[in-house]
DNA sequence: GCTTCCTCGGCAAGCGGTTGCCACGAGGCG
DNA sequence: CGCCTCGTGGCAACCGCTTGCCGAGGAAGC
């Protein structure tokens, strides 16, 4: 073992030896301000605030079971997104005094039941961001926790996703205004709700403002993802391509600049989320923007809400406003581009 | 209050009582193989699986003060290389069946003290990731619990860095092949370990190979930092810069595109970390990468192997290899570039 | 003056495990 | 055959805080 002659922390014990009290009031000059004389409780707090005492947090949640931690699942912490959700999250935790613990899923279904198995008992409640496990999982967990899903809004279970819908929209009304008469959208997980989400509103709204689209993917929701089909979704001579998310699209733009194709003369490309990330790039990307560390932090405050005794709203998904941020990558149709060059990993196939 | 009809969680003293032993009994049949005998301990476990039991961790907490948490105090979430690090340090957790719990100084050292207050007495032992907090408050942190500190290297505090010895004159041989003759540095932080320590190196071989140095900064370690002092930077006609981290390299680059220089022909760049965003940017940033992921495992681990009884090592920090990644960002000096056009809000004074 | 109510402190029983110590029986040994 | 040792299981005392309940004493009501 080590060294360590760390004196034990200070207890209740200590405080009310010296303030000449019993223990029980000590906890409840803490606990229950009224609960106890002024005075008394002044004498209270002067002893501990000169022993250094503080409230042993485990004992604590032995008989309240109030750890005053929150389990918070990601898919894929190195995920920019998540980085901005987990600090929104982080934040609102903060503010009433909660600690979070981070659960890595690490894009794997198995790893994540087992985070959760390790998260439950120490924690009052959960939020996850984009599960990778089954609807039927999820609502066994709600079971034994108050819990909140992100992206993803499921009957039963509070959640909140953004307005995929108006997103979808936007974008394709910005693509139609730069001219464009076809939209390609490379699509994400097959087991992503956000994904069906985006697609179907995409799909909608193209086919309202008179637009054509086709749907390539499923991919990784990464920058390889986008890379790897880049040239798919060239070879048919797409003019305007959405991503399923930031990643994504980014990675298009590599696969058309390796295609020596001009951005955004000859291709114009939107992303979806705008994470840090989407401004960095060459020519930063148009992206559909998602407040996502508002996300968390909402998720995190509607959490502590029904903790703190509220009814969860499980009917209805809370729905966060986005908002379309025209970036450099996205310009008028270029009528008469040439035929793709091709990368190494080319694929047969022509312009239109 | 919620419905809630969620029934207790089964205890040791359920379990005792439908296998007909004492709970004490099925405590060790648990914690303690071998100490029971085997057919005892197997008719336990069966009852146990049978009743759904699981051990509680707070109430085993309370008695062992063993929580199987560690925290781990990052100074900004957001900042992909603390994505990365987060996920190498979870990943090492898990494998020991340890949780990691976030704290987030969002690059405020009070924020950071206030976050650490509440992590202590919950967590068995403590990562910190670039601290902003005085060395004085890092020691009296480690007094209180067994502390490791990365990119930073104390005396009597274990730490892991990287070495910014050999990745600063990596990078210098580098830039030196290519014909550079004088290196521009982007500083970081003041506070900042790590900052000093790349500039020191790279100050040190630049002179030892022949080359000449400028420090200019400091700038906060992010895009807007590196973006908002690059007219500084180009104003002096300098043809190589490494920036503080990646980020600040990043934001060189738009700096320097924005005063529409080529890159890498009028200006060579290199960063430091490589982070996932440095292969995304245009053209993809040369940096000297370090095992981000890795040191964060690093880190969990010898804060694991402490606490199993392991001798903290404290008089010498783990250093981690480096190495210098070339993408498109450097290339062989331009001798005869045209002096830049600054960007709008220029600076006075012309290149060389 | 006596009952009633309220305030405020203490007692003690948990919360769900862990663990030092003891007891009991069986086998080993001289 | 008596004594020791070893393997196992149980008892009970914690770990540090919370909280229901009780009771003493003073204020208020009639």
């Amino acid at each position: 073992m080590v060294d360590a002659p760390r004196t034990p922390a200070p207890t209740i014990y200590d405080v009310a030896k010296v303030a000449g009290v019993a223990p029980s009031t000590v906890s409840r000059a803490f606990a229950r301000p009224g609960r106890v004389n002024a005075d008394t409780a002044a004498r209270i707090r002067a002893v501990a605030e000169q022993l250094g005492y503080r409230a042993n947090p485990i004992a604590r949640a032995l008989s309240t079971s109030k750890t005053r931690m929150i389990g918070l699942m990601v898919s894929d912490v190195a995920n920019p997104f998540y980085a901005e959700l987990i600090r929104g999250a982080q934040m609102a935790a903060s503010e009433e005094d909660y600690v979070v613990v981070l659960a890595d899923a690490q894009e794997s279904g198995a790893l994540e039941r087992e985070a959760l198995e390790r998260l439950l008992p120490v924690v009052e409640g959960i939020v996850i961001g984009s599960s990778r496990m089954s609807e039927l999982a999820l609502r066994s967990i709600a079971k034994q926790v108050p819990l909140i899903v992100l992206n993803h809004a499921l009957g039963d279970i509070p959640s909140v996703v953004t307005d995929n819908r108006a997103g979808a929209r936007a974008a394709v009304a910005h693509l139609r205004d730069l001219g464009h008469t076809s939209i390609t959208y490379v699509a994400g997980p097959e087991a992503s709700w956000t994904d069906g989400a985006r697609w179907r509103a995409l799909h909608d709204t193209a086919r309202e403002l008179g637009l054509q689209t086709r749907r390539v993917g499923p991919v990784v929701p990464t920058f390889e993802g986008g890379l790897g089909i880049g040239d798919e979704v060239l070879a048919d001579g797409a003019t305007a391509v959405v991503g399923y998310n930031d990643l994504v699209a980014i990675g298009i733009m590599a696969a058309a600049r390796r295609a020596r194709m001009r951005l955004p003369q000859d291709l114009s490309v939107i992303g979806f989320d705008d994470i840090l990330t989407a401004r960095l790039t060459t020519p930063p990307l148009t992206t559909v923007a998602a407040p996502i560390r508002f996300m968390g932090a909402t998720a995190v405050r509607n959490l502590l809400a029904v903790l703190h005794g509220a009814k969860p709203r499980a009917g209805q998904a809370y729905v966060l406003p986005v908002k379309l941020v025209v970036r450099g990558s996205t310009a008028q149709r270029n009528r008469n581009r040439t035929s793709p060059a091709l990368g190494t990993t080319s694929v047969s196939g022509s312009a239109s």
